[in-house]
DNA sequence: TAATTGTCTTGTATAAAATACACTAAGATT
DNA sequence: AATCTTAGTGTATTTTATACAAGACAATTA
């Protein structure tokens, strides 16, 4: 037992993560094991320990809930209303990542959950808490980080198509985008590089095959890639 | 006191509160009554309270300590390292705001503080805890929402000249402007509306006024002020 | 009242970036 | 060889960003 002076709020960590899934943009959630909404599917997370930072505890909480590990997350926003918890005061710490969906397909629910699954964003089943809204703020996050930083490239493989990059682009963006167009701001930018090699096994022209160009991208952000002044 | 099954860590709000005095970017600090830290300068700021939501102790504290009474904060980011406050596991919850300084030039330190004062970004003192990090934060966010949203308009008076505007905006961005090319690109998004009425008073031609006009900011986000597609 | 001072206000030419748009190329299959 | 399907490419137009200099006007002073 531990006493203090003042009563405290708990502290949870909640984690979205998305993985697109050819051409659709799914969410990994958990089944919950206790009350309160036992059964219902929520987003993975729990509570901060004493001895681990907020970020930590982010990455603990999910690899116990979902079995994924070293998933780099970023800090999305902190829900604290009053009545968010059955439970009493619980302020939860939301953080955001996207992850290869092929690396990760098969999730089981680990430890801490009766199950994990991949859901689309689109057709998502009543989730616990306010995790709707924190799940709709990460998406939204998400569509708006994709204009000014090359993320996205994690969740395709390592080496990929334009095909492949456009329409990861469309589907999170919900818009359809010009080919050529596209392909000319992307290589214009410098975050791809093109290779020698060609991806064979369908029944139509082998398209060339990309990968992300690290270097091209942080030179270009030493540059200064601001977009006003 | 107050018993719990797990430990938990004290839950803190600091506030960021901007103003612009002159040409000079300043932010509000408070003198610590308490240890630790105790006379050193800090953000205002302090303990959630179990039945109000976080964003509501963040207004609390900032009029105890200083004051300024609804003034509305954006939440900035959650600090939760471990060892950030000598007294134990305390996270934060950091917001930010702008206010016109001409209305809050004169600050006391309030209840809860020795002393309230404004200090230029550039000439801070050294700060408690890590009340330096959250203020460089909270500086880099403010540049960057200035290209995308119309505030900054708050640290104006309700009617102000062109000047005013575009020393605020190179101000906030260190960085000096074209003034022909900054009133075309103002007066192409709409933001401001032009008076029939001019500021006289000085040795000089008396410069036109304008107000930021709402209805012309709403409707251009209604459009979708869009940058990518 | 004419000259001076200091800021306010305005336009145009050029370069860069975004957009719209349609055909040929090349594997795979029949 | 013909067909199917996706890959790949260029140009003209519009929009936006940038660079840049002179006259207008109110107040003050000679």
């Amino acid at each position: 037992m531990y006493t203090y002076e003042y009563p405290r709020p708990a502290l949870t960590v909640d984690c979205v993560i998305f993985g697109l899934d050819e051409n659709v943009l799914k969410v990994l959630l958990i089944q919950r094991l206790k009350a309160p909404f036992e059964g219902s599917w929520a987003l993975p997370g729990g509570f901060v320990d004493m001895r681990e930072t907020i970020d930590h505890a982010a990455q603990r909480e999910l690899q116990e809930e979902t079995g994924l590990e070293n998933i780099y997350m970023e800090q999305l926003y902190t829900f604290g209303d009053v009545d968010r918890d059955p439970r009493g005061r619980v302020v939860s710490v939301a953080y955001y990542a996207l992850v290869k969906f092929e690396d990760y397909k098969k999730v089981r629910g680990a430890t801490d959950a009766m199950d994990a699954a991949w859901f689309a964003v689109s057709e998502l089943p009543p989730l616990a808490f306010d995790h709707d809204k924190i799940l709709a703020l990460a998406h939204q996050r998400l569509k708006n980080k994709l204009r000014y930083q090359p993320i996205g490239f994690e969740l395709l493989p390592e080496k990929f198509t334009f095909s492949q990059l456009q329409t990861m682009y469309e589907t999170i963006w919900q818009k359809e985008l010009d080919k050529r167009n596209f392909r000319k701001k992307i290589l214009q930018l410098g975050f791809v590089m093109e290779l020698e090699e060609y991806q064979t096994g369908h029944q139509h022209r082998a398209p060339r095959l990309y990968k992300f160009d690290k270097e091209g991208y942080l030179s270009r952000e030493a540059k200064g890639a601001d977009f006003e002044g």
